[in-house]
DNA sequence: GTCTATAGGCTGATAGAC
DNA sequence: GTCTATCAGCCTATAGAC
């Protein structure tokens, strides 16, 4: 119990923005193999023993850390979405018209899609758990509580779009909210479609980042 | 062993036009009953005995008509690709410009989404899964079936853009294949977000459609 | 901290009565 | 065609050794 809350503090450090030592070392490498997992077999079809065995251990080793395969996941996805908030809030931050900051906003989100896919595969996975109602009570604290962080994430693009239409970089007439939505279900979607080539460079990645960003921000501008 | 085939037969049966008493009536309201389970609980969250509850009988009923919980998501999954090229198809062939045909295509495929949820949103469920590794091989060869008829779903689009391209109606210069990925995740992501409000009007749906599509090709135009 | 062993529950699929 | 009964396997989570 008193290691599932050094765990949770250990997550409140890093999202400021050190990690400490080996037991970051140890929580972060559970979080690489149980994101790898999720991804590639989805979260029911995952079962505790398939992390272990990918982590080279055995299930006593995430049980000290994590309090259900429910916590682990949502840890995860977690994860995910801070790497994509940082990545967004920092384009947000970098100033140009309302049209220029949601190209660079949408331009990371992409990026980050790309760099990460297994966090933002588990990520999307959650988004589309919301929807299933078949969730115990403790998955559906968990799960309210991301999709607030996740309707945080999408107002960000919603007011940026506002501040565009206010100095006339973004066509006036369209609903705001439903243009949103659109772009961010193009990006997302990303997570199934998109595998990084083998031998493919930061700068191609980059490349596809941004045009896809300007085909989704030249609809509303 | 043989009833699987009669539905086999059923099924391509409908895929022609009439269906024809009350075998199909059957296997429509278990197919039905599943979809609705699937899209609340997702597929491993589901057990047959859920959906035949629902269904108001025991899983005698089902393993009657489907050989394994896994031909019964296909089936489902098929029935609604089968809406959507339905959908997709007719807009295609009403004529116009490649920019008219992709506009109308597009407002299609959302508004199939709107009015069949349940169906679509097992639809992207699959597409989802395909990305998952942990498939057996019967599993496999029905998903494999699947993303080709996805695959020439998508044919579709790219090739009344290349159109729009010829006849001057579409953007050159544009990545073709990254664009449509773009659009149909904007469309397919719909699935995730969008509830029919319990008072919503077709023509209302048809609104939001429209608009969805116009977003979409303007970036394109 | 990490392991082994195991309890306890659930689920897919089948067999056979009616 | 539909139901009841049941088996066999798997998986989460815990207890306790080391």
């Amino acid at each position: 119990m008193a290691n599932h809350d050094m765990h949770r503090e250990w997550a409140s450090k890093t999202r400021g923005q050190e990690d400490s030592g080996h037991l970051a070392d140890s929580v972060a490498e559970i979080l690489d193999c149980a994101a790898l997992c999720f991804t590639e077999m989805g979260f029911q079809g995952t079962s505790i023993d398939d992390v272990a065995r990918r982590l080279g251990a055995t299930k006593g080793r995430i049980y000290h850390y994590f309090r259900s395969k429910t916590d682990l996941f949502f840890e995860v996805h977690r994860e995910g979405m801070r790497r994509l908030m940082d990545a967004v809030n920092s384009a947000m931050s970098q100033g140009g018209t309302g049209r220029e900051k949601l190209l660079h906003m949408i331009e990371a989100h992409a990026l980050t899609m790309m760099q990460n896919t297994a966090y933002e595969a588990v990520v999307v996975q959650g988004v589309h758990m919301h929807r299933l109602s078949a969730t115990t009570p403790e998955q559906r604290v968990s799960l309210d509580e991301l999709m607030d962080i996740r309707h945080r994430f999408e107002q960000l693009f919603v007011e940026t779009m506002r501040e565009g239409q206010a100095d006339g970089s973004v066509r006036e007439g369209a609903d705001v909210s439903l243009a949103v939505k659109g772009l961010l279900g193009a990006v997302n979607w990303m997570a199934i479609w998109y595998r990084p080539r083998p031998d493919e460079t930061p700068e191609q990645q980059q490349l596809i980042a941004r045009h896809v960003a300007e085909l989704q921000v030249s609809g509303i501008a």
